[in-house]
DNA sequence: TTGCATCCGGTACCCGAGTACAGGCTTACC
DNA sequence: GGTAAGCCTGTACTCGGGTACCGGATGCAA
């Protein structure tokens, strides 16, 4: 292998980093902090300076975000990936995570016909409304659903910081 | 018309009225703090006495978060249900609502649609995986969808705070 | 060498819907 | 009157994914 073509002369400074892969400067202290990207090299002045790989591990990382999982999800499946051989890890998260959207997008289902169905009737007020058949009583009955409207805390055992370093 | 029943004899004790409605006393201090619930009378000693009929506004209340509705909505909503004679406020609120949930299960299914082609295709790996054909770059490609799995902060004009009190 | 852009660490803040806790007061019953 | 339970206000904290700001240090070019 021949060496690389020289990126920046030694590394990618923050701002080109943030550049190249679409982000903030402060989100990548932050992928720091949380653990996603490993503490890069320094000038002697203390300036990170970073591979030229980082960009693609950035654009991982965006991408498992979009596939849903939570940056403790990507930072564990990053972590299991470097560790070992493949295994299972990727798959098995992604279809616990499958399970996660379906159920979501059911409960946002329930709301929309629900919702529809305030709409059909002509309700025209929360507490006095005057249409004939109103549905709004009968929207008591189903429970709020966890995790769309109102926030899912629901399976949080450890307290945790935005501002923790990785383990 | 006769009067009430004796109601706790004047009015409804804050646990009284929380277990009634199923929800947490504190939760009813953080409602009126909201706006949600009016300042109810006290007592001398400066407890709170509700009247009964907050039992059904809490059960409406919870009714309009469970067809999606953010408290701040149920509050506009309530409070234009008071002042005026029935308009299409909740109408129009609610198509708005209903498009917003059908975006958002749209953004889901894209998600899992997918979410299913990683699986399928058996990709073991965020950054090596060694599947034929692997769909993991080609996820880079769509936008990380807002509300649902990374939490949508446009459209947020004014600052606000959970303690405010109501306009 | 001067000047400006960038970077540093640390901290505080944003969204929503509550929950938790501290320290003091009131109410109710015996 | 004593005591326990309930209530009061006020403040801080939770979840996740970042942003924003600060004073000070560094990097680089003219």
């Amino acid at each position: 292998m021949h060496r690389d073509l020289p990126v920046s002369l030694g590394g990618l400074r923050t701002s080109e980093l943030a550049t190249a892969a679409g982000v903030k400067t402060q989100t990548l202290r932050y992928y720091e902090r949380r653990g996603l990207l490993a503490e890069p090299v320094r000038t002697p002045g203390g300036h990170r300076l970073y591979p030229a790989e980082a960009v693609i591990l950035l654009r991982v990382i965006k991408a498992a975000q979009r596939l849903g999982f939570t940056l403790d999800e990507v930072a564990e499946l990053l972590d299991s990936g470097r560790r070992c051989h493949p295994t299972g890890a990727l798959r098995e998260r992604a279809v616990v995570k499958l399970d996660e959207i379906n159920t979501r997008i059911e409960h946002l289902e329930t709301i929309r016909t629900a919702l529809a169905g305030v709409i059909e009737a002509g309700c025209d007020s929360l507490t006095h409304c005057t249409c004939p058949e109103c549905p709004l009583p009968f929207v008591a009955i189903a429970p709020i659903p966890p995790g769309d409207v109102n926030l899912d805390v629901d399976a949080i055992p450890s307290r945790r910081t935005a501002t923790r370093r990785r383990s």
